[in-house]
DNA sequence: TTAGGGTTAG
């Protein structure tokens, strides 16, 4: 606005002034050749060019005669070419530019020089005053608006996140609308830069100024709670705009139904899919891929067959996903024979295995001690042109790790970090348990030790397995110092922390510290587990209190916790030991009908029981 | 044309 009126006071005030004139007919000179030849004749005689000021330049990009992209080769080449410094066009010629592809609806090109704009540090400006030149241009509102909606994606674009807030706080204040597609750019940039807290706040700011939200907003979000564990947020956020008419989809479940997964929320996973029923959204392979990894987490391998059985009744084509998860599962339970099978499927299918794949059937060999077979899948892997990464050399050491051979996983240890992998948290840990293993105890402590100075920060594992081997020598001091240890460098204790150290009182005979701590965990919103209860059964059916095993063993009933084979061995073996013969037999069938398979000790324990019972 | 799902250690 200045710019002109000054130029309308200076016309007044010198009507004849050479220069003004001048500038006009330099313009008036320049806009010709751009409109008859274009920018070659300027390119190759650039004698015109010389006389340019900030005053001509505007003057012709702003002179509707002349084509927008004239316009703008015009413009670029002035922002080019080196021996034009002095003719870089200024904030104003940007602006005029940007109008001119606007009317062309070169959206773009618009944004190009836009991006220009806010990553030179001369033009950067404050969106008013980008605003103020852009309303010189007298366009309507429509123009204004659109710029400030642009500006706002290319600072997001930019990671510039405090200016596209602030171009979003000035457009809501003028009353110009940022488009939800925009401010979903913003909270995708955000996210993908770790920037969780602004990502949360901004969307509140968008549910504020009465964005209408989309459910991919909406899920982005919930995403983003859930994986700072504010699930029940993530549920009411749910709840609250779908009173406002955005409805949940599939995808949107699938991100709370993983964060229940993930929690072992029993009834959260159970609320979830009764959701999706009730609001008639059906599966789909992502849905199937979380709940195969559902009941696989929860030793169901049987359910989880189930559910990829049923894929094809639902409709569902499944993809490489769906057949890792379930592969995963049937190697973890040691069935690589159906993971092999399916693998073989899968390829059958034309689907392609990857880095992931491979890593699931790998991880089912070294978990059932069949170093060769995968051996051979590396091989097969790499033959592919699937490079073995960080993820697949921990799985081989921890498979060498778990048969004792220790050299051998120290000899891969060493080729991984020679093909330029670091030695990780993962493999720290790995080591020091197998070292535990062959009860080098002292080995494996200091390796956990020493790995802070070695540029790996133990992580709560790490001190798991620390607390675990102090645990085990009976050093209950030694392993309280480590929790606190850990909890001065930030690291909290979890349900596998508590149960190292509850075992290890459990086995020295201390049931009643056992129960505290059990208590102590729970009072921290820590859930006990399978484990837990394993061996706290465990304890008191040595300590002859069977009935108080039973109170625990149908407590994990109340608490939907998974009882497997050692917690019915134990449980049965109780029984028997205390001559409760038709209660064994009982829990030994019901064992069966929830398809555990028991082992020789559940049989000796029975056939024990029989002596015990008759004498 | 955007959001969600698969491999490792205690």
């Amino acid at each position: 606005m200045s710019s002109q009126k000054t130029f309308k006071t200076l016309k007044k005030l010198f009507p004849t002034d050479p220069t003004l004139i001048s500038n006009q007919e330099i313009a008036k000179k320049i806009s010709k050749t751009l409109i008859n030849s274009g920018l070659q004749p300027l390119k190759s005689t650039p004698s015109l060019l010389f006389n340019l000021n900030p005053h001509i330049t505007n003057l012709v990009l702003s002179n509707p005669l002349v084509p927008p992209l004239s316009c703008l080769s015009l413009f670029n080449f002035l922002q080019t070419n080196p021996s034009l410094t002095s003719h870089k066009p200024n904030l104003q010629a940007h602006v005029a530019i940007i109008c001119r592809l606007y009317q062309a609806k070169k959206f773009a090109q618009m944004k190009i020089v836009l991006n220009g704009i806010v990553s030179n540090d001369i033009l950067r400006c404050p969106v008013s005053e980008i605003v103020s030149l852009a309303e010189d241009e007298r366009k309507g509102v429509k123009f204004v608006e659109t710029l400030c909606d642009m500006l706002f994606r290319v600072y997001a674009d930019n990671k510039m996140f405090e200016e596209a807030v602030g171009v979003f706080d000035y457009a809501e204040k003028k009353g110009f609308e940022i488009e939800e597609r925009s401010c979903f750019v913003l909270l995708l940039a955000l996210k993908k830069c770790g920037q969780v807290d602004l990502c949360l706040r901004f969307f509140d700011q968008m549910v504020e100024k009465g964005v209408q939200i989309t459910v991919h907003s909406l899920t982005l979000v919930m995403n983003e709670l859930c994986k700072r564990g504010e699930v029940k947020k993530a549920k009411a956020l749910m709840g609250e705009m779908a009173g406002r008419q955005v409805k949940p989809n599939v995808v949107t479940y699938n991100t709370l139904l993983k964060a229940y997964i993930e929690r072992k929320d029993f009834e959260g996973v159970n609320e979830a899919l009764s959701l999706m029923e009730k609001d008639s959204v059906g599966y789909n392979a992502a849905t199937c891929t979380l709940l195969i990894d559902w009941f696989g987490s929860c030793e169901k391998i049987e359910d989880a067959e189930k559910v990829f059985e049923e894929i094809h009744e639902r409709g569902i084509e499944p993809d490489v996903y769906l057949y890792t998860s379930i592969i995963n599962w049937n190697g973890r339970v040691g069935n690589m024979k159906r993971a092999l099978f399916l693998f073989d499927e899968l390829t059958q299918r034309g689907l392609v295995p990857n880095v992931h794949t491979y890593g699931a059937l790998i991880n089912g060999a070294c978990k059932g001690g069949q170093m060769k077979m995968a051996d051979i899948l590396v091989n097969e892997m790499q033959s592919k042109g699937i490079d073995v990464n960080q993820v697949v050399f921990n799985t081989l050491i921890d498979g060498y790790c778990r048969k004792g051979m220790m050299d051998e996983a120290l000899r891969l240890q060493d080729f991984m970090e020679g093909k330029g992998f670091q030695t990780d948290v993962f493999t720290y840990s790995t080591i020091a348990s197998g070292l535990c293993k062959l009860n080098r105890n002292e080995e494996a402590k200091s390796l956990l030790f020493t790995m802070e100075e070695r540029g790996v920060a133990p992580n709560v594992v790490c001190f798991t397995t620390l607390i675990d081997i102090f645990c085990k020598e009976g050093n209950f001091v030694e392993a309280k110092q480590v929790i606190q240890e850990m909890e001065r460098k930030g690291e909290r204790p979890n349900t596998v922390t508590y149960n190292a150290l509850i075992d290890g009182y459990i086995k020295k005979g201390k049931m009643k510290e056992a129960h505290k701590l059990k208590k102590e965990m729970e009072d921290k919103g820590l859930m006990p587990d399978t484990y837990t209860y394993s061996s706290l059964i465990h304890g008191e059916c040595i300590d002859g209190k069977v009935d108080e095993a039973l109170k625990l063993f149908h407590e994990m009933y109340q608490r939907n916790l998974t009882r497997n084979v050692v917690t019915y061995t134990a449980m049965i073996s109780g029984l028997s030991k205390d001559g409760r013969t038709d209660e064994a037999f009982k829990l030994y069938d019901e064992m069966k009908r929830e398809g555990l398979t028991p082992d020789d000790r559940v049989y000796h324990s029975l056939v024990g029981s029989l002596h015990t019972a008759k004498s």
